[in-house]
RNA sequence: GGAGGGGUGGCCGAGCGGACGAAGGCGGCGGUCUUGAAAACCGCUGUGCCGUUAUGCGGCACCGGGGGUUCGAAUCCCUCCCCCUCCGCCA
């Protein structure tokens, strides 16, 4: 949610951002709405004044021992014409209040303008790409032939879009997110968080998954929400909180699954672990003072991107543009591996800022000073890494001519030693 | 799931229809004292919004959320949420 005096002091900075993403809002009419407000607030105000001043009175009176009826019917008079302002108010308040949720961030400068996926940057590439001297198989083909990923099972046991990890696919999975939980609690200086893996609603309007994305979360029968990312219980952690100017910036980690109802996706990428209802991630997530955003994410990318190079995957990192970007950041980054069968670079990792966006829909503030006003603090986040995709990558990048996918060194500690995935015995 | 007790400012805690935005304490800020510090003493110290426009003044709202009764609600009523204790069930 953006600061209302934005949309009353600086509307031309809100229309900007609206076109550079391609933004289809009638701010005009928010801007006629905020000014009927203020208006109705004003006559409103004004008349509680007066029926507060008369019941002072009344209790004057009383005290004296005079008669304070006339007051009294002086007081009900004011109050029928307060009950027609309150509630014209009420509806102006409600309609603005619908409007401000649905208004998306407003992007850094320095956030490339575009229309879409084609006009982000790629900024650098890391690792050399494999040459294969045989075809590159998918790996969902690699999966299912070693009897590491039953797609099958899964759509028994759940329906489709779901998948389930079998043996050493099931340990490959575990040992990736401990090997980045011990990453980035022990290197980088995330305390590690372990969450509920559904959250109520006032938290999904933190994050701003909802009112606008409603359709793409799962919702339990008593009004839960499955969590779409742990950047919803991680953000709304300190939520109505005020947080110590010292403490900050604060680093949280967690490891979750994350559910997805993908609703529109329907026909893309359905093959494999690219695109499922159910996924695994390692989140980082950082609370951080105004002004420290930039430093903060551009550190926070930084961590992500140790996994990808500790596993020894080919990988790029692109600025998205304003068109490609989510209705909630000012600017995000996108870790992309390579993956050969498919030829495509497909995100590991998405890291965002979004300056007091979500603070300020969580109500999470601090004391810049002692004595001075209170600030929102300022979030962000990003993968490291959702894991699915990680042990996809692998396979595709790791796989043997044979059918065998060697195993990157740093996760052999994390399986037993193990070097290479067999094929089961026959 | 059943029974009972609670939710008040940064924290603890009183208040249970009118002088209450709320006693008292802790914490914080400023000052006196001191070579300095501590102690002691004095003063100040919630948030949001609106108006006026300014180092100020005035107003409105907020005592878990929402609704109601009343001229007037932290205080009474309804409802929802959360916390605690006991019982039941349970990984």
């Amino acid at each position: 949610m953006l600061d209302r005096r934005l949309i009353r002091e600086e509307p031309e900075k809100v229309r900007q951002a609206l076109e550079k993403r391609g933004y289809d809002f009638d701010l005009d009419a928010l801007i006629e709405l905020e000014a009927r407000r203020r208006e109705l607030l004003v006559a409103v105000e004004n008349r509680r004044a007066e029926k507060n001043s008369i019941s002072e009175q009344i209790a004057q009176t009383m005290r004296e021992g005079g008669d304070a009826e006339p007051l009294r019917k002086r007081s009900s008079q004011i109050g029928v014409e307060l009950q027609a302002h309150e509630q014209e108010l009420e509806e102006v308040q409600s309609r603005f209040d619908q409007m401000m949720l649905d208004l998306p961030n407003i992007p850094l400068d320095e956030v490339p303008v575009g229309t879409s996926e084609e006009d982000n940057v790629v900024m650098y590439q890391v690792g050399e790409l494999r040459q294969f001297d045989f075809t590159p198989r998918p790996h969902w083909e690699i999966g299912q032939d070693l009897g590491i990923l039953d797609f099958e099972g899964a759509t028994r046991m759940a329906g489709a879009r779901f998948v389930t990890d079998v043996g050493a696919g099931a340990t490959l999975e575990r040992a990736l997110f401990n090997f980045m939980l011990d990453t980035h609690t022990r290197k980088h200086g995330y305390t590690e968080v372990f969450p509920p893996f559904l959250g109520n609603k006032r938290s999904l309007y933190g994050t701003a998954n909802l009112p606008k994305f409603e359709e793409d979360l799962f919702k339990t029968t008593d009004g839960y929400y499955l969590i779409p990312t742990a950047e919803v219980p991680l953000t709304n952690m300190h939520q109505d909180e005020i947080l110590d100017g010292d403490d900050l910036p604060l680093y949280y980690t967690a490891y979750t699954a994350c559910f997805r109802r993908e609703a529109g996706a329907a026909g893309k990428e359905t093959r494999g672990l690219i695109r499922v209802h159910q996924f695994h991630k390692v989140e980082l997530m950082k609370f951080v003072k105004p002004g420290q955003g930039s430093d903060e994410l551009e550190k926070l990318v930084k961590n992500a991107e140790t996994i990808i190079q500790a596993l020894e995957l080919p990988y790029r990192r692109t600025h998205l543009c304003t068109g490609d970007m989510g209705f909630q950041p000012q600017q995000t980054f996108d870790l992309e591996a390579y993956f050969p069968a498919m030829d495509r670079w497909l995100e590991l990792s998405s890291c965002s800022q979004y300056g007091d966006f979500q603070a300020r829909r969580c109500n999470t503030r601090y004391r810049p000073a002692p004595g001075a006003k209170l600030e929102f603090v300022h979030t962000m986040n990003g993968s490291g890494l959702a894991c699915g995709r990680t042990m996809a990558a692998i396979l595709e990048n790791y796989q043997q001519e044979n059918g065998t996918v060697v195993i990157p060194e740093v996760l052999r500690p994390y399986m037993g030693g193990m070097a290479e995935i067999l094929p089961p015995m026959p």
